[in-house]
DNA sequence: GATGAATGAGGCTTCATTCAT
DNA sequence: TATGAATGAAGCCTCATTCAT
């Protein structure tokens, strides 16, 4: 075997779990967590099975680790946002930032999004279920009358449906980033107001 | 093997076939398609693997008779809607009426919201999403901007997810759905005005 | 169910029995032994699978009733044959009615040739045997020397798998018959001259 | 697990694909390929079921396998044959190679013989009754007059049952041999020579 | 840093058969 | 004369995982 190695195998020295992290995630969301076997992601890779086992201890590691690496700024920016003040200048900052990080992961909360109930049994599904937690307690006035709540739960998940729910409609993907942005920034703006005047 | 069988199984009239699709919608609506097996499904209901067959031709089919049954509301829902002029009143009492059968077929609605990966390359996902977008056709104007479009888009799945995301806020189950359905309402409302003016 | 059964259900009365020994065989030729199920023969009759248990024990005893209906010649054939001096007119006789009865019942012989596997261990697997040997016993004459013996051998299943493996060669079906009978009765004759020269 | 495993299990070295072939052609000729189960395959040789399923994807895998390794040398026959004129000398040398490539691997063509039916929705089948139809291509003068035709499959087939047929005639297996290749010789001969003056 | 070989558990599905009606 | 409902056994196959090398 090692004599047949053709030199493509041979260049791509270290970098073999962060290999198997991308074509594990592109498994993962085009087919889900459950339909997606190792034997795929090994064949993928040109690599055998065993091999996955030498740079992660189960399947779900591997997912773990995706999920620990892409989800980092969304620590960071919940972090921020518990140190400032629950103005609304806040908030809309925080729609902002998240519809970026979003963005900037987008197989992995596509994944999350269409594997709920695969995940939920997952160490990374309660940890998902904590940030978003998190999330809402910087956004949502637990005083707010339940409609305002409902906005800015609202608000979020637009935000994470609406890369994928939107590929019917035709157009650039920057473009529609922003539209969805301006819904989400609008329904915690209307929330905000609407509580402030309660 | 008959003599050991209770009395309580025997004659148990014709209702096995309801009785599968109800064990399974709640095991599929709470562990997930791939991960329930057919075992459990026959396991809850003490009778045998086999006796599914009798009733289903496949796992699949137990899926498809469990959606075809509680989705025909929404058929019914779109084919009057294509009908009524694409006023701001259709559209809000399509919303309301949506609502109203997402609240009646609520596991099935959490299970295909859970379950979009699994369930893309069965038939169900298919057919779903040709609804989806039945509805999407009424409800969106083609030629109104992005924003607008998307706050339509954002309408439907406030309904879809609200009564799943929204199991952490303490409330009534139907104040929350009165919650979501103004603020669905809302969405739509905003969307048609803005078009209009455009 | 009843009330739905249509006219031409009705008119077939009492004549089931042969009915599913038709379907049987034909599928029995087409498929296989295994690979038939009574699922299958059912369906084709549009009947259900108890229906079958009615008429016969066994998916095997189906098999059996049919085989013994169409080899009741062969079994005439032997009996014939016994009480006839070993001529060579005999052998030859034997040899001609052979095929006849061959003709006539062509798919069981073709099935019996193409499931020997299947049918070993079954009844009739065990009978066709003690039959062969019967017909054998005519035709050889035990103190032949060895290649007679085969030319004997040979005849036979040059008519049993005449007719199948003849199917690529296109020739009207009763030419190939005749052809393959002097073919058969050609061997029969140069072992009798052999062993009467012996 | 491990720790019970005994020392004979350990170290098989690189034989275990070829013991499966070797197992499985044994059973599949004994009780034919249907009947034969990868249980019953993995237990005669102490191993799991999934160790045959690291070595061949599938059951017929297995199949195909042991028919490519043993019907080598009726591949190249043909190749040889096609190359020569067709005289009677070549047809003569085709059955003669033909008869000792039979012999080298009787139980597979037993087992094809036996088990027609099975196979013929199998690649094998396919297969099989291609290299045939370029055995006849060779032996078989396509204006010879019907009857000689029939003489030459008959040949072909002759040395195919033979082997089994003649299981009730007592006589060295080698003897038997040549007596059925003499029998076969005579065939092609007779065919040849009737063409010739045809 | 990775392979080859294997395992145990369990998946979906099909089959011949039974029996009360 | 047949059906409806069910069973137990068994089929093929796939999976995540292990471990010696």
């Amino acid at each position: 075997m090692g004599g047949t190695m053709d030199v493509t195998k041979q260049h791509r020295r270290g970098n073999t779990r962060q290999r198997i992290q991308d074509v594990a995630l592109g498994l993962f969301a085009e087919q889900g967590y459950e339909k997606t076997s190792l034997r795929e992601i090994a064949e993928h890779l040109d690599v055998t099975k065993a091999a996955l086992y030498y740079h992660f201890k189960t399947k779900e590691e591997i997912l773990v680790s995706i999920f620990d690496d892409l989800t980092q700024p969304i620590l960071d920016l919940i972090e921020w946002g518990r140190k400032q003040p629950h103005t609304l200048e806040t908030k809309q900052e925080i729609v902002r930032r998240y519809s970026e990080t979003l963005a900037g992961a987008a197989p992995l909360f596509r994944f999350m999004q269409e594997n709920q109930a695969a995940v939920r049994e997952l160490r990374v599904g309660e940890t998902f279920k904590e940030r978003m937690q998190g999330l809402r307690e910087i956004i949502i006035d637990p005083d707010a009358d339940l409609t305002d709540q409902v906005r800015c739960v609202s608000a979020i998940f637009t935000m994470h449906a609406g890369m994928f729910f939107l590929q019917d409609i035709t157009a650039d993907p920057e473009a529609k980033r922003k539209a969805v942005l301006e819904v989400a920034t609008d329904l915690v703006t209307q929330a905000h107001r609407g509580s402030a005047n309660a």
